[in-house]
DNA sequence: GTTATAATCTAGCACTGCTAGGGAGTCAAT
DNA sequence: ATTGACTCCCTAGCAGTGCTAGATTATAAC
């Protein structure tokens, strides 16, 4: 019974990882399994051990994913770095936002896929322009990108009941944050 | 056969929050599981659980004693409102950092410990005594605690070994958030 | 058609958090 | 001394997890 099954190359890794952050909308991180991901597809769980190595690679591509969806628009160079620096801080609040439990999903993944998406070498030659020696600059990207985190990451477990978890908050901070840096160079 | 088996009132919850610490330093976050806590203390999986509602309130716990292993030491009142600040923030990553994976202990835990633990209430009066709001000065703890998990988290997860993961470093992140704060207030 | 390889399957291992229900131990009242 | 209540820990086991091994099928190359 030959049985026409013609849904060959069905199974690919965007596929997979699109599949997994619609999954991981419905149902949260601690919910999120390989099984019930794999019944998505329409495929048996062990399927996508051969597109992925494991399930943390998978947290990996999602986060990534994540960043992709959120990219700065503002490309151009007629911003002040001060604007530049929020401007990539919020593409990061945005895409840890953007999904359920979406901090604890950039959290956990490798740091690499964090300072690859957002071009850190770019914004720290930046802030160098600016005046701000090269140390001062990574420090710079690494205060605005951890504390973003550390704020996605307790507004989304606090599940948007808890105090000053609102944007005006979040910038508030940010702007705090940027003063501070604008104190360094004078 | 009487076999004095004289160790009643052996199990606490000290006890089995004092045991999944060192336990915790030992395998990680990932490799405790309940079942190897409860072989460490002589004791059937089950048992843990009269004692303790389920893993994710032994994680409350061992967060609220991280907090309570390093409260400030200073308590007087001779200092300024940016050296106690800084303080609070160094208890904080000291108790994130006095164990391994403490920073993801204190993230997934309740914030309700992280609040209580560093007495969050007495700190925004001190701030508003120097000058804040009193919304300025809870965004300022909010800015504070914040940056500081996820400076910790992003420290503990690279392993070491990635950029500026030392104190110096967090040192300078935290000047800056002061020295913005301190712009507030003129 | 034969063969190589890419992709998916079934079966199952070792482990997880946690529940149900039973049964010893202690203590107070009868 | 016996009963009963209560505390605390037990065994048995459920439903689920990530992941591996090895067989099996589809796709394409010759």
């Amino acid at each position: 019974m030959k049985e026409a099954t013609n849904r060959s190359r069905k199974l690919t890794v965007p596929t997979i990882v699109a599949e997994a952050l619609t999954l991981l909308d419905e149902v949260g991180l601690d919910g999120l399994s390989t099984r019930a991901l794999a019944a998505r597809l329409g495929v048996a769980g062990p399927s996508l051990y051969w597109h992925v190595k494991n399930k943390q690679t998978l947290f990996s591509h999602m986060a990534e994913a994540m960043f992709m969806e959120n990219l700065p628009k503002n490309a151009g160079d007629d911003q002040t770095w001060q604007e530049w620096l929020k401007e990539g801080a919020h593409c990061i609040r945005d895409a840890a936002l953007s999904r359920r439990d979406g901090a604890r999903v950039i959290a956990t993944s490798q740091p690499t896929g964090t300072i690859d998406a957002l071009s850190f070498p770019e914004m720290i030659k930046r802030l160098v322009d600016a005046g701000f020696t090269q140390a001062q600059a990574v420090n710079a990207m690494l205060v605005m990108s951890r504390f973003t985190l550390g704020w996605v990451l307790s507004e989304q477990l606090n599940g948007h009941a808890g105090m000053g978890n609102s944007e005006e908050t979040y910038n508030l901070g940010l702007d705090t944050i940027v003063r501070g840096l604008e104190g360094i160079i004078g």
